[in-house]
DNA sequence: TATGAATGAGAGTTCATTCAT
DNA sequence: AATGAATGAACTCTCATTCAT
């Protein structure tokens, strides 16, 4: 390995300390209040070390949100291409892959259901925001194809894959948003996994054709 | 009508331009970027203006927030009282009765459901910030009211009614913010209300006892 | 008495009242804490109507100033002219003086002391900054008077009056300002008078020249 | 040295900077009309740098306050502390102590003695203030002692030292305060010491038991 | 005469970012 | 490679003052 390549594997191994820190502040501070000093100081640097790393605030908060796109991607592909399964047994595997997609980055995920999230990137490159965009909808979309199946199948409900997908997710980020809000109120409570859980079984009763299966 | 009654009818419009101003702020920057200069140039003032119809920018967010959850209140309250109607016939009142809610502000509606939210407001009176706690925990109360009644009368599965209420709000919420989430992406596109309806129109058939009611 | 007299008669009985309003306030917030806002409602006014009354804060504020040094100007002066005591008497009779000095208006005898009053008048036009420095000299010359003429008759020690004068208005004003820095720490205190009268006798022991008159 | 040592001692170097610049702007502006903006700019910074050496404006003043406190507090102790002056030799030794001080910082001293000052610190911390009160109490008590002495050895009227100390220091006060207002008026005079060493003189001839002891 | 309304000018403070070392 | 130092730009908020009514 030449020594650019060991350079620049050193470069990556930092970049991930500065985002897992990152991920840290942005926990208690949300995206906004994040500060690149706070940002800085949980990954035992000083702020202006970071620009060796990462051009700006809002590329290490694109590179956070990114990750979760792609990994929320692979799970939803992952799952349908499982041969092993029928579509009535991935559908069983949903809440356990959304609930992983949701602990890969629990803060970042919740910063991202933000709508305003957007708004925080004022330097942002329009190439990095269509990248963020781009890997969002891949998400989605392979999801529905976990339902596509089903329903070519004859097994669901000929409910429009994407549609359904869409409100599967809704439930999901629903889920996830109000228990957040909720342990707002009582920070000891985390019912997060098991809310979703019996919400998709009671979804599910009405997309499922034959319940005995 | 006397004079100083007329002025604080004045006042109160013009307070009522200010919100409108900083909801149309707040859409486009979320609750944190929205600044004082913005709203107020929106509302056709000058920033120093706006202090003499609110303490603070954080009073303007809480009267945003407090509005919004007053209503919410209302609603299901009125929605819970209403004698006219069987608890079956209320259930089908409930999309409707969130959809309401959330165009009675969408904007703040968006702001409030980020749970970051609470972080943006530096000084805002732990007094106030008590209230608007106080304020959503009735109106889920309330919404709570609708299935007890339900089930008391044994028309419904006896499921817990404040999780059943949980549920369909995190249901809600999940919907109103991955719409708003795609639309980020396809400002064309808006669905929530559908969306909503057939969400839910799947999740109350595992709540209602007998389907032909 | 014409229309306009009356008028402007009235007008002096305002501006007393707002004059009244401002020592209040000046007490507990200092000269450049002191707000027009504050000073208008002590006064049963809004802040524009004050503008009615005088030109600019700084307006009020020096005559407040020149009030007091009239008074103790004329305390001075009517207490070197008195016929009926001897020089030595009048010594007896100095503390009394400098306590109804301070008493006409100790808020603006402490506000007056701080050299740095000066610095509030941003506006305070030459002519009455000149007016304010004068009226405060023909004082400290009439408390002169007082020794001159001991001196004069060889009862005092033969000091130059003038500097006898700043002595003793040193003495009291440090007095006033230490008792009322003290009062800061223990707002119970206030011996103002019997410290200065302590003060003063152990004073004027190096003064008489022959202390039993 | 290390290097962190040397930057730190830089860092104390630029505080005092800042302070000196501080200390001018106080001068002619007083506690409350120093801006940051004008400390900045004679320190040779803009005002943003400021804060990387004091947390507020607050924090500035309350340094300032306390550097002169302490002083005062170590002058008092060990002018009472001196083995080799009799309690005769050390009231001699006074006025010199007390002009000391006063030079030690006239610009904060003249801004401490204002009693309205407490009113300028917004945000200053109850533990900060605390600790300037203290300061301030010890430094009296360390004067009271120097009487305290005389009295036990019968060499003074047996006045209560606390009391002793506080007339002394209302005295210094008052001269210095009173000189400095007339070096508004006229700006070339400055008696300060010589017109508080007579008045002082003349005070202790009260004090004195045996005047030609 | 009195004032509600509005604002210009500034204050203190924060923070992402740059740059010499 | 890392950072101390510095700052521009922005933000919230205050207040003396003006002016139409």
């Amino acid at each position: 390995m030449g020594l650019s390549a060991r350079r620049e594997r050193e470069k990556q191994v930092r970049r991930q300390e500065i985002l897992d820190a990152a991920r840290r502040v942005i926990g208690s501070k949300g995206f906004r209040g994040a500060t690149m000093e706070e940002i800085a100081e949980k990954a035992d640097y000083k702020p202006a070390a970071l620009y060796r790393y990462f051009e700006s605030k809002d590329e290490i908060l694109a590179s956070l949100i990114l990750a979760l796109e792609q990994y929320q991607f692979e799970q939803f592909v992952s799952l349908a291409e499982r041969q092993d399964l029928t579509p009535l047994q991935k559908l069983d595997e949903i809440p356990d892959t959304l609930c992983r997609i949701y602990r890969f980055d629990p803060v970042v995920f919740l910063g991202m259901m933000h709508i305003q999230a957007s708004q925080t990137f004022h330097y942002m490159s329009p190439e990095t925001l269509a990248q963020l965009n781009e890997m969002a909808a891949k998400g989605i979309r392979g999801l529905a194809s976990v339902f596509a199946k089903g329903i070519e199948l004859g097994m669901f409900e000929p409910v429009e894959p994407l549609v359904m997908a869409d409100t599967v997710w809704s439930l999901f980020t629903g889920v996830v948003l109000w228990e957040e809000t909720k342990r707002f109120f009582d920070p000891k409570k985390n019912f997060v996994e098991s809310t979703l859980r019996e919400a998709l079984r009671l979804l599910f009763k009405g997309v499922i054709k034959d319940q005995d299966g």
